[in-house]
RNA sequence: GGACGCGUAGCUCAACUGGCAGAGCAUUCGGCUCUUAACCGACAGGUUGUAGGUUCGAUUCCUACCGCGUCCA
């Protein structure tokens, strides 16, 4: 538990003060304390009250909080209490809560928790005070509080002590607050348009639904290897074949891959499915969704990211193509004709072009900033790897799908609907009427990254089969996005799915935009952190002594020792788990 | 997996070109009955992430490893 020398002597320092606290009639770890009021009901009710109002109606309150800090002043002395992610300075005085009272006010400590009774006044400098008049101890805090002024910067430690980061940054705490208000948020859009809220496995055989590689892991009692949802997607749909018209799932997914300012491997998706709905109706779901849950949240539709003002409620809609060639570089010379998107030849011919052209611009750089330059390598690195998987015989549709992520993805930071996507990187997505070659597919993007992916959801259970196949084609070809035949699902398809809408959206990315958080680790209360060894800190005697037992954990063993069976070596057997590739909620690159 | 950067007291951060490892907060002791990043005085607190190497001498330079961050894959 001690990280030094200095917190061992500081924690027995600590114990001798709650013996002395004992000794003055207070519990050290009492049962309960009776408030009359929360900090924020405090301020909500008497923020606003002039000195002379309190003096004339005397309010008296009772109230908790954590210390967070503390001025003695010879016999007074201020405390600031912190509850509820908000704060209220209390004054103590000797003659005001006698000699006991005051004793135990010298025995407190930066973190404490105590409870206060006594009334409301302004001080001189017309801030808001509890004069105490009795004063409850409630729980002492063992170790030091990082620094008052700064609070705690340290990111690793933020993540790892996360109880730490909430009460001593309020910011932090303020994230978490708009995340469940997201939640609720969205809970409520679903509801009130008659959507049934519905939970499916998270232990499957099979991780269908989306492209990304999952978690393994086993059944005992019925010796059965399982994977870890990489997405909820055909399962819904199977709900919507059982004539659940409108059903939506907010829930954790999985997905054994890198991790990123944009991935955690576990991360909350929301999908919903409504039948009798194409994709245009999502579109218009999407954007009035997206809004909705501003304003909820933020109160309003503008949220700042990145320095950026974005307004939620402002969409453009793009075909994917158009997208290409409006975001397409000067660098990279001539924007693609409409002719390079029907034939792998001539986009072959246009990538080419293009990279030679970015070459050109790469060597002539004095004009350009460092940033722009970086981001020319990438794209040029990029449009590489899109002319070298076409020549290798990629569908075209592909290449178009990659030339989109290079060049137009990372810069659409204003809301935007992407819409018309090419069929071969869309196996569940139905075709458009009358063109074949794309289908009825958008995804929505702000800040930078995708928010969502949505389509008409394909239902003929031939064309659904056949579109397996052609998976399975790709993955033979040594394309391991290329997704794996769910016969299951065929056969419910086979049933009748009406004509439905289906949609996924990133809880996580959203709510980053909505507390502009640059790293989904900072919306997720305990992302997924590598071991600590002892490479830092000390390790005390105890945990040392007993390093191999199982009953004395290091703190920042637990999360892995939970997770370890998530990362055991999959063996020859991990079949076809590299092979599982599904639909294209938030496609991986 | 790769490139780059970071790791110094419980916390926030210094330490020039390799030359005695420092400050603020917190802690401890003393003073102070309207302070609010309280103030004043004193004390204490370090295996500079880990392990090696170069050097008369390493927080500083080199190598490997661990952890974190950013970008890329």
């Amino acid at each position: 538990m001690f990280d030094s020398e200095f917190e061992r002597s500081l924690f027995d320092l600590r114990k001798a003060k709650l013996e002395e606290i004992e000794k003055l009639g207070q519990a050290a770890y009492p049962n309960q304390f009776p408030a009359s009021h929360t900090v924020p009901m405090v301020r909500e009710s008497w923020g606003e009250a002039t000195a002379e109002e309190l003096e004339a109606s005397r309010v008296t309150v009772a109230v908790a909080g954590r210390i967070m800090a503390i001025r003695a002043q010879g016999k007074a002395g201020f405390a600031t209490l912190q509850q509820g992610g908000e704060r209220l300075q209390i004054y103590v005085r000797l003659d005001a809560v006698g000699e006991l009272g005051f004793a135990l006010y010298k025995l407190l400590d930066l973190g404490d928790h105590i409870g206060v009774a006594g009334y409301l006044f302004r001080t001189r400098t017309g801030e808001l005070t509890v004069h105490v008049e009795r004063l409850t101890f409630l729980s002492k805090a063992m170790l030091a509080l990082p620094e008052k002024f700064h609070g705690l910067a340290d990111v690793e430690l933020r993540y790892r002590q996360r109880y730490v980061d909430l009460f001593a940054n309020l910011e932090s705490r303020e994230v978490f607050v708009k995340r469940a208000k997201t939640l609720k948020a969205l809970r409520q859009f679903f509801d009130e348009r008659g959507y049934l809220e519905v939970e499916t496995p998270m232990m499957v055989a099979a991780a269908t639904g989306a492209a990304a590689r999952p978690f393994r892991t086993h059944h005992n009692a019925l010796d059965l290897d399982l994977f870890l949802r990489i997405a909820p997607e055909l399962y819904l749909k199977r709900l919507v074949v059982g004539g659940l018209d409108r059903v939506y799932e907010i829930n954790r997914n999985f997905r054994n891959e890198g991790v990123s300012t944009q991935h955690n491997p576990e991360f909350t998706m929301l999908e919903f499915y409504q039948a009798y709905a194409n994709y245009h109706d999502l579109m218009q779901i999407t954007e009035e969704l997206v809004e909705f849950v501003a304003r909820e949240v933020n109160g309003t539709t503008v949220t700042e990211y990145n320095g950026v003002e974005i307004d939620l409620a402002r969409w453009r809609r793009l075909t994917m193509r158009e997208a290409i060639r409006e975001f397409w570089p000067e660098e990279a010379g001539a924007k693609p004709a409409h002719a390079a998107f029907e034939s792998a030849a001539v986009l072959q011919a246009r990538l080419h072009a293009a990279m030679d052209s970015l070459e050109g611009a790469l060597s002539q750089t004095a004009h350009q900033t460092p940033e722009r330059i970086a981001e020319l390598k990438t794209i040029h690195g990029a449009l590489t790897a899109v002319y070298y998987d076409s020549m290798k015989g990629a569908p075209v549709g592909k290449s178009i799908y990659n030339l989109f992520e290079a060049v137009v993805e990372p810069f659409l930071i204003q809301p935007t609907i992407i819409y018309d996507y090419p069929v071969e990187v869309s196996p569940l997505s139905k075709a458009k009427p009358g063109d074949p070659a794309h289908v009825e597919r958008f995804e929505f993007f702000a800040g930078g990254f995708e928010l969502g992916n949505a389509f008409s959801e394909l239902n003929d259970p031939v064309e659904q089969e056949k579109r397996f196949r052609q998976q399975i084609g790709e993955r033979e070809r040594g394309d391991d996005e290329a997704h794996q035949m769910d016969e299951d699902y065929v056969r419910a398809l086979a049933y009748g799915l009406p004509p439905t809408g289906g949609e996924g959206l990133g809880v996580d990315r959203l709510v980053m935009l909505l507390t502009g958080s640059k790293s989904i680790r900072d919306v997720i209360l305990f992302p997924l952190m590598r071991n600590r060894d002892q490479g830092s800190g000390i390790r005390d005697q105890e945990s040392a002594a007993k390093d191999s037992g199982p009953e004395v954990l290091r703190s920042d063993d637990m999360r892995s020792e939970d997770l370890s069976f998530l990362h055991e070596d999959p063996g020859p057997n991990y079949l076809k788990s590299d092979d599982l590739r599904s639909s294209d909620l938030l496609p991986d690159e």
